[in-house]
DNA sequence: CGATGGTTTGAGATATATCAAACCTCGTGG
DNA sequence: CCACGAGGTTTGATATATCTCAAACCATCG
């Protein structure tokens, strides 16, 4: 019995494009990998040496500039792959914000394994064009839209995100109620702000009754019809 | 003789990916077509009918708000491919900068072609993969530099994308002095910036002699290193 | 408790947007 | 051939959103 058996990503994971037998052989080139919050898997400019699955928890893959700078350019849930395949330097770093389990493959073991499971590239093309997609569209946040439009469009997207898939009952709650796992900070960097823009915002929406902060880290939706007028 | 004996991206388009048969049954289900500068090949929000790879020309892929604010979320060149297969809608429009030739496909057939010719989604999938991670860099851009440091960086990459493989004479050339494919009004689409802010840009990098503009459409590099310092 | 790190709030500075006018460039028609 | 008009572009003056710098605030943990 391999690993793969109990994984909860099984189905939804690109995994799911191999039958038992195929399963068995990823999994022989695979290990799992326990990752704390803040602590990364690669980082931006190095060789491209290992490609992974997410299991569980949420990570960000982030740029910056010479001087300092940061712009979060991606978040990954679980299920999602990370990772630069057939290509050699990984153009961002990859960060765990959550305590976080993947399922980690170096990259020349996994290429190879690809090559000959087009089901599997199949998978990670959708997976690659589907996250296309909504970097494009993120796109659009970036260049054209206000710091508030920025916020509200940011918490929608969280709130989709985080719901478990699966769970009927609990993601109806996390629709409305859920855990943010960045700080203001991190916040910040994904939307191209300042943490005090962030903070602003923050307030404002909450005075505005859109949301409500019962701790730092936690959002409310009160009003989410309000919330997507507020989007743009 | 199919048209794509004589075709110019033949070896550089994910067709490169195909022997002799493979390319005349795919040939068989594509057609070429020009486009007009301004002529749309597909809309934001529309049905995902339609694949194309780009023979000749520059085309751009934008979406929009309600309310009429535009973003550039992507530049598209020769031997790059359009479309979004394996989906239902496409997330942006396509609309020829300059006048164009693409070889067009429609997506149900291309989608049948590629499930069974693993070569050609490989190709597809790297070329997703690149895209991606310029897509990416170019979030840098739009979430944390300022106006002089976005139109530095946008100067050298197009002087970079516009060079014709192969000329190496050319591309010396290209590097040095290029026709952009943009008005200012797209420029500043493309950077999230205002027209007006663009043209103050432009006008100031040539006062301070990194490049010259001979006319509207026209830009020469004067100081590559003084361009790439500015582009931060 | 007091220290620490993250967050909020405030006051002021600044880059970019906005509004408006002048300016080219180029094609058209008198 | 020149005047005219139209579209795009540049320049100018002003407004404003966001940033910057600074201080107060608040949870958390030893």
């Amino acid at each position: 019995m391999s690993a793969c058996d109990t994984c909860v990503v099984r189905n939804r994971a690109i995994c799911a494009a191999l039958d038992t037998e195929e399963l068995k052989a990823l999994n022989a080139i695979g290990r799992r990998r326990m990752l704390e919050p803040g602590e990364s898997l690669m980082w931006e400019g190095e060789d491209s040496v290992l490609v992974a699955n997410v299991i569980d928890g949420v990570l960000k893959l982030s740029t910056g500039t010479e001087d300092g700078r940061e712009q979060i350019v991606g978040v990954v849930y679980p299920s999602d792959f990370i990772g630069r395949p057939f290509g050699s330097t990984s153009g961002h770093g990859v960060t765990a914000l959550t305590e976080a389990k993947v399922c980690v493959f170096s990259r020349r073991d996994f290429d190879a394994f690809a090559r000959e499971h087009p089901a599997l590239e199949h998978k990670l093309l959708q997976r690659t064009l589907a996250e296309l997609d909504r970097t494009r569209r993120w796109m659009l946040l970036l260049g054209r839209k206000s710091a508030g439009e920025k916020l509200a469009s940011f918490l929608l997207e969280m709130s989709e995100r985080l719901v478990q898939p699966g769970c009927e009952v609990q993601s109806e709650k996390t629709l409305r109620r859920f855990a943010l796992p960045f700080s203001r900070q991190q916040v910040a960097d994904v939307l191209g702000l300042t943490i005090e823009t962030v903070s602003r915002q923050f307030t404002r929406l909450k005075a505005d009754g859109l949301i409500d902060l019962p701790s730092r880290r936690e959002v409310v939706i009160l009003d989410r019809e309000g919330l997507m007028a507020e989007a743009g």
